[in-house]
DNA sequence: GAGCCGAACGTAAACGTTTTCACGAACGCT
DNA sequence: AGCGTTCGTGAAAACGTTTACGTTCGGCTC
């Protein structure tokens, strides 16, 4: 049916093993007869196969994906960086998505054993540490992302303290001081640290003001839950910050309906730069998140560990996060100029100039 | 190092062949043996190799996605949808998306070659009928999604036409017969279905109003330039549909800018029904193609066409669309009852419930 | 009790590569 | 001129499975 190398070998009239080294560049071999094999192995529309390679190989040439069941834009986004850097190392990806539970979670890695060189994970509550450690193949390269598994890993996570606490920045910078924070679910591991960013930034930034925490569950029905709270309150905050944008589009509902004007009487901020952030009237202000670039770090990373011998070091590593300041928190009416706060955390000026 | 087929033959005091005979189910071993490899296995921690299985048995048990470069929930949701069908068959999913040029699509092509039982090729406008037979590997089961090519291959194809037939057909029922279409760029299919839809429906349902198309590309600028245009226009639309939602964003943008009412003085529609065409003021009625459904069913297409012989029964099918009436396009001011139109299009009302 | 048949099991070949090893030939050196 | 070294090449082993083919053995029929 399909050519093999014995038949690239008969054609350029050389030996397996020359046709092997020709066209894998290893040295020791003519290139007249290298020439030769190539134009054989053209000829024959020959393409190595690919399992025979990695039986003897002991490499697969592809690394793998893990993620739980999410969808839109995190998720495409996501791929998409992994994937052209994988691409660009020469690496196939090997995508399994959708799980939810810990079995399916766990029989997925399992399936992927000897499929892939490494592995690129990306935590949900469920896959802790404990978890990791019971259904990792050992010896398998990988990374974690958005993790707070900090033993024996390499894992790379956004940088939602320094995220939330340029935001706070920016918010107190223009005046306002009652700022509340709707926060995310308990368990969530970007939740936490959005939330520990915010209690810092106010803890330092504003230290007289009053801490109000409403909690949310990242969802937009808890946004509006929460903006119908703060709304009801005796002290009305001046400013709410959401530790996503689906909670921050669901809170301008509340305010919306009840005829609050945002930024006039109170501001408003999100996290994450859902593509819905700019639709939003007022556009919202939010911290964005390279999450391309996000997977292109982790495949970086992951590459890295795979070319390393055995020595899996264990390493922290976090990307920076974009403050963009659209008209939700009241800053952008005029035309100042963006500044930036951090060397990981920029400002980003995004006059919703759709 | 990790433990092979012949260390669980030792474990086990049985041949190899046993050992496969076993943990395959193939008959031929006794359950008392059949139990005691099992057990072996797991004491050992076995798990098969992959290539090497794949060497003997010319089966990869996965099959691959080949996409172009593009953003967002279209993505995501295609992919789940293969994911989530491709597991449940059995089937690992090789992801390969982002390609420009058709230099690029044949290179991944032919690197799926051997790696994959099958594939499903989500079409651009550069993958067309030869570039297929030049580089698709023959005997490749492939599933090609929203392809016109029609010969020798099995295409799944989202119904375009009934999608705009059965909105140009709302519209009308709402009055409106001066109805005007932004078309998206020449070259696509999508487009090139959903504008002929367009010109059937206004030729059958009110075929003695003016034709007015107006080009787009898709984009949210082409749709704001593209209303523009109908605003200065001598006699102004009754409605404006847009082939896709982005442009119909764009539009509604320059009729608020104009102070056009919507839909009081113009009603609008769109096509996809992305995520922000509900957050937009008003919520945009459009459109829903149920993607991560096309991705199942291409999945499912494949996973036929894989277990037949070499037999591969060309053969185009499509999906349904659902139109989803929002306040855009001025139907939803009272509380109507959703009606069905078409066996496969269907009518929902989604009065923004967030 | 001889013959036979089918089931359970083992032996070994095959799948298509890479890589180690051996073998010449060519070449530069003393 | 002889020798050692390098270099290009080929033969063959190895990777871990599946499966075709024997072989054994127990139980059945006459």
């Amino acid at each position: 049916m399909t050519a093999t190398i014995k038949d690239v070998a008969r054609e350029a009239r050389v030996s397996v093993a020359s046709v092997s080294r020709a066209l894998n560049g290893t040295g020791g071999v003519t290139p007249a007869t290298a020439q030769r094999v190539r134009e054989a192995a053209a000829r024959l529309r020959y393409v190595p196969h690919s399992a025979a390679r990695s039986l003897i190989t002991r490499r697969t040439h592809a690394v793998g994906a893990l993620m739980p069941d999410l969808h839109g834009e995190f998720f495409s986004e996501l791929i998409r960086g992994i994937d052209l850097e994988a691409r660009s190392h020469g690496l196939h990806l090997l995508v399994s998505s959708s799980h939810n539970g810990t079995e399916d979670a766990a029989a997925a890695l399992r399936a992927m054993q000897g499929r892939v060189d490494g592995i690129v994970i990306l935590s949900s509550p469920r896959v802790d540490a404990e978890f990791l450690k019971a259904n990792l193949p050992d010896g398998l390269p990988a990374v974690l992302l958005n993790s707070d598994v900090r033993a024996g890993a390499v894992v790379l996570n956004i940088d939602n303290f320094a995220g939330t606490y340029a935001m706070v920045r920016h918010l107190v910078g223009l005046g306002h001081s009652r700022i509340a924070f709707i926060s995310g679910p308990k368990d969530n591991f970007d939740a936490q640290q959005r939330e520990a960013g915010f209690r810092a930034a106010m803890g330092e930034l504003v230290p007289k003001a009053p801490l109000r925490i409403v909690a949310g569950d990242f969802g937009e029905a808890s946004g509006y839950q929460a903006g119908l709270e703060l709304l009801a309150s005796k002290t009305r905050p001046e400013a709410v910050f959401a530790a996503n944008d689906m909670m921050a589009v669901g809170c301008l509902q509340a305010f919306k309906e009840a005829g609050v004007d945002v930024p006039g009487e109170i501001a408003l901020a999100g996290f994450d730069d859902i593509p819905i952030a700019r639709y939003v009237t007022p556009p919202l202000s939010t911290v964005r998140v390279r999450i391309a670039e996000l997977g292109k770090n982790a495949m970086d990373l992951l590459a890295d560990l795979m070319d390393r011998p055995g020595l899996s070091a264990a390493s922290v590593h976090t990307l920076g996060c974009d403050i963009v300041v659209r008209e939700s928190c009241g800053a952008n009416r005029g035309g100042a100029a963006a500044s930036t706060s951090t060397s990981t955390t920029k400002k980003i000026r995004d006059p919703s100039n759709r």
